[in-house]
DNA sequence: CCAAAAGTGTTGCTCGTACACCCATGA
DNA sequence: TCATGGGTGTACGAGCAACACTTTTGG
């Protein structure tokens, strides 16, 4: 079980909460935590992996907001996506739920990872930066380590799901696939049997256009094919949409 | 992105609440969800595998608590598995967190898994109730999924960890071993292939001992190897312990 | 015709799977 | 000695990793 790690100094927001109640159980007076939802935006630009960060009390922090009643969380996290990348429909799943307490707040952070298209940089929201996610990233040591444990998840599912594909634009090359995988996973990959495995998936659909650009061969362009409902693979089917 | 799912037919809505707002924003005192936590414990009882449920308000359903301040969620889920199981020191996991509401309560649950050695089922609390883990269990609709998709995930798990071990006691047979595997994944294993395969791990220690019963050759005895870190493998390796 | 990236097959090895018989014991 | 489960080896096929040259284009 995930041994003891650091505290964490997040964010001195003031914020009570009174009572957390139960069914069945009287005793509804006590402090209950705060609740809030922190989602991890992966983006490629320029070759390399880069997260969305926005500012926050006194340095860089992970986009946030608060569910709001009758709204899931999963609600939640989508409309943070909308709000503060002006993101549209793309790929977000939970990613892990822990607690933050410090003098003044105790909060559960429930995270998100969602990966965005490369242009989607552009049409982000005015305040949002987006940095290369190295560790050591600039923000709090918690954003810090939500943000690594997210690349770790991202990293090992790009192994056995299709979720390169809300990384790319809705064509491209195979280089630019290769390319990818090669960011996420940090390692090089053997052109041929990136290749042969990618088509074996039977995922890809070469389309008619090519991509022209240099002097040297133009190179096919591809797509995904709309097969898409298998990275849902460790995901609960079921997630109320309350509303 | 997990689609709309089934919406789940509980909560009818009332409850309102106003403004999500967000770090900077001073409008402190809406509502917010209580937090609770939930937990799949997982035995086998004769050849079966089962879930400790408890009497709720008019139906069985999950061993549940609070985390209360200065507990982390991962203490509050132990502390659970203590209180109602009576269980020491045994492997607990996430799940997953998902949001509920009805007329009356708004809940943020998080939803641990946990495995009990099979013999532990003795120790727990009165109340507690040991099921057979199969679609259609007697409880809430809510948590009948959360068992569920915790089943799926314990079964995806025993294929690339050790987390059979904490299924077991801490001496087996090869066929105690095996029924485990054949119980949790559901689907009859190759006596000789199993046995090679778990042996290629090297996660297995003979022991001198042997199991003798029936009026047949004995077993030998096997232990697992005190090589028990890699069974963390998509949890994250951090956790704050508050406290 | 040159530079630059696109595209293409074969081979060896590893790992998983299928499958059947002898062994040790208690009754 | 018999019934019962414990314990063992081999042969095939699938899939992955390593590896180098020809093709097409723009300049």
């Amino acid at each position: 079980m995930p041994p003891a790690a650091p505290t964490g100094r997040s964010m001195p927001t003031a914020r009570l909460r009174i009572g957390g109640f139960h069914t069945g159980d009287p005793t509804s007076d006590e402090s209950s935590p705060a609740v809030d939802v922190r989602v991890v935006f992966f983006a490629l630009i320029g070759g390399r992996l880069v997260v969305a960060l926005r500012n926050g009390d006194d340095q860089l922090c992970l986009p946030r907001g608060w569910p709001v009643s009758d709204e899931s969380l999963d609600a939640a996290a989508r409309r943070i996506a909308h709000d503060e990348i002006g993101l549209s429909d793309r790929y977000l799943e939970q990613l892990y739920t822990f607690s933050v307490e410090d003098e003044i707040d105790w909060t559960v952070v429930i995270t998100y990872v969602g990966l965005v298209g490369s242009d989607a940089s552009a049409g982000s929201r005015p305040g949002i930066e987006w940095v290369p996610a190295e560790p050591g990233v600039l923000c709090s040591e918690i954003d810090g380590r939500v943000i690594d444990y997210a690349r770790t998840r991202l990293r090992a599912k790009l192994g056995y799901t299709t979720i390169a594909l809300y990384l790319l634009p809705p064509a491209f090359t195979f280089r630019d696939l290769q390319s990818t995988y090669e960011t996420v996973l940090d390692q090089p990959l053997d052109k041929r049997n990136f290749r042969r495995r990618l088509l074996a998936t039977g995922m890809l659909e070469r389309t008619e256009e090519v991509s022209r650009q240099g002097s040297h061969r133009p190179a096919a362009l591809y797509r995904f094919r709309p097969t898409d409902d298998q990275e849902r693979y460790l995901t609960p089917a079921w997630d109320e949409e309350s509303s």
